[in-house]
DNA sequence: TTGTACGCGTTATCAA
DNA sequence: TTGATAACGCGTACAA
């Protein structure tokens, strides 16, 4: 049993110098090599089925065609689309994700790091980022490639592929306007995270554009249904709005829960919003009404941003905003007379 | 700004040889070296943070502390919670998953295998596993450990970590019958996945311990609401069923829908039950009756399994059902008389 | 165009 | 108990 094939079995098929080989086999130098020659390696090596080992390349090179992907949790279903994008971007240049969850637990956070650096992945996409971000700043300081998706970095100089908060909370508040709508509350996200911030800000702006100023606003500690469901439960203790506006889906559905449990109807009694389009959220009772962002795309646009520092073909940061939809479903609804 | 610290540098700050480094850092060796020498160099390793590099660890082991996770798809809400207990379980030991999506593509499946391997992982869980299984066939042939999750392999000897189907379909089939259902369809998994077929069999047999036999059985090519909604419409054209046990959750999400495009109620006209009973299946409308399957720990028992065969603790091949329980939501009623 | 020689950082073996 | 040395598989400067 053939355990594992080298560079010499490949050379002495080959009739040639393992260094010929492995010249003849790599894109970079194949050109120092006579064409025969190189037809005979790349020959058998298939006969063989070689297969170079990418931990000794490592060792020699310094590069792990890896890129370290951290994200808070996996099972938030906000994640997986993106990661699979990632994912997808990077397996076409042969490059591989390694992928942690940290919890928002700053601990956990440093132990990832350091699991990854050990493993000397070439470059970062991080879906963690929040304020005061040790993991980011370190990276930053030892210029380690790092893109941000989701969430942006506040001041750093990082590249980051974001989804247009702005436009698409906008979106919402010209919806629920539209519907007629003049009380709306908000259940604000963290405003540890940027995407917290951002969309308040917009929120905020929004309303008065339209002449109107926020009614209640909660802040959500995290991104959770059992926070969605507290703030909501918080807002009903006394408000008079008519449309709630939540930092992003996962809160959206808590907040229905606990309306449910009050005993009130969406949206009869009270209109909500969620923010991302998570899978699901067409098939919530009632459905709902949200913001769709390009989950996918937002992953590839990050890999290839990545590729593009590692490959390095370009050394400035980007900035990618995509562009988002509005998602009107029956969560919305004109207010009761 | 220092690069990388290496066994070197810890030698010389600690005035010792750097072989004797390796042996006071490592576990299994400590005992060979002078405890006084040991304490020396763990200083020495603090003080300059110190972290070996686990590229050169490989190329001179052979070991990587790594394993390949194969799923078919992460999008897929199923797989998550599943990584998720690999994931955490792996990290305990310092070890990593490396993760990969094969969308039930038998070519993205050899390259997938083949990046692995190029990669020296240690062994590989596959949530991937179907007839004809290539991949598990070729890993088994040269006796690279592997466990499977959720599915089964038929007649190879691999560790498996499955739920218990069987348990789980009577659990549905009782709660149909203890309503006053007498006429049940299924809409059946692949018959080329050990799920789909274990579970239709436990319908057949479930019912029959009952002297029924079943209405319609209906083939899904896929575990997706595409075919759920294909099978359903199927079924409608011609049944007087009263229940349709779907073989997973996925199927039943789509089967729901495809009721709701024919203006059917469920429960009122048909009840409908899933499997897995995946995050969000509490908040369809209307709420499904489902198995929950343990998915986290499931994850967290092929990991173990998988690293008690690495760690060399034992050899034979293990097989963990875990058992489930039965979620009884609004999907499902007793007959209209 | 091809071969030689070395080193990446670690661990295992052997000698002292 | 510690030190010296070799080797894992590859890529690359240098020599031929």
């Amino acid at each position: 049993m053939q355990l594992k094939v080298t560079l010499r079995d490949v050379a002495a098929r080959a009739g040639v110098h393992p260094a010929t080989v492995s010249r003849a086999l790599s894109d970079q130098t194949r050109r120092q090599v006579n064409a025969d020659t190189a037809r005979r390696v790349v020959e058998a090596a298939e006969a063989l089925g070689y297969e170079p080992d990418l931990t000794a390349r490592t060792l020699r090179t310094g590069r792990t065609a890896t890129a370290g992907v951290m994200i808070p949790d996996l099972t938030n279903p906000l994640f997986p689309p993106i990661v699979r994008g990632i994912e997808d971007c990077l397996a076409e240049r042969g490059f591989t994700a390694l992928i942690a969850n940290t919890d928002n637990d700053a601990q956990r956070e440093r132990r990832v790091l350091r699991a990854m650096r050990a493993r000397n992945v070439d470059g970062f996409i991080l879906m963690t980022t929040h304020r005061k971000d040790e993991t980011l700043a370190s990276l930053v300081r030892e210029e380690i490639p790092v893109v941000t998706v989701n969430r942006m970095a506040p001041g750093a100089d990082v590249s980051s592929v974001t989804a247009d908060d702005d436009a698409g909370v906008n979106a919402l508040v010209d919806h629920l306007v539209g519907l007629g709508h003049s009380r709306i509350s908000t259940i604000a996200g963290p405003r540890t995270l940027s995407t917290g911030r951002a969309r308040l800000r917009a929120f905020t702006t929004g309303l008065r554009r339209h002449g109107l100023e926020p009614r209640q606003v909660v802040y959500a500690r995290t991104f959770s249904e059992a926070e969605g469901s507290r703030c909501m439960d918080e807002l009903l203790a006394d408000t008079d709005a008519t449309a709630v506006v939540a930092g992003n889906d996962m809160l959206a559905v808590g907040a229905l829960d606990a309306l449910r449990v009050r005993g009130l109807r969406c949206p009869d009694d009270i209109s909500v919003t969620g923010f991302n389009d998570m899978r699901f959220m067409d098939k919530l009772n009632p459905p709902l009404t949200t913001v769709r962002i390009p989950q996918v795309d937002m992953g590839t646009e990050a890999a290839r941003i990545l590729l593009d520092r590692l490959l390095a073909r370009t050394t400035a940061t980007q900035h990618a905003v995509l562009p988002v939809t509005l998602i009107t479903r029956e969560s919305t609804a004109a207010p009761r007379a």
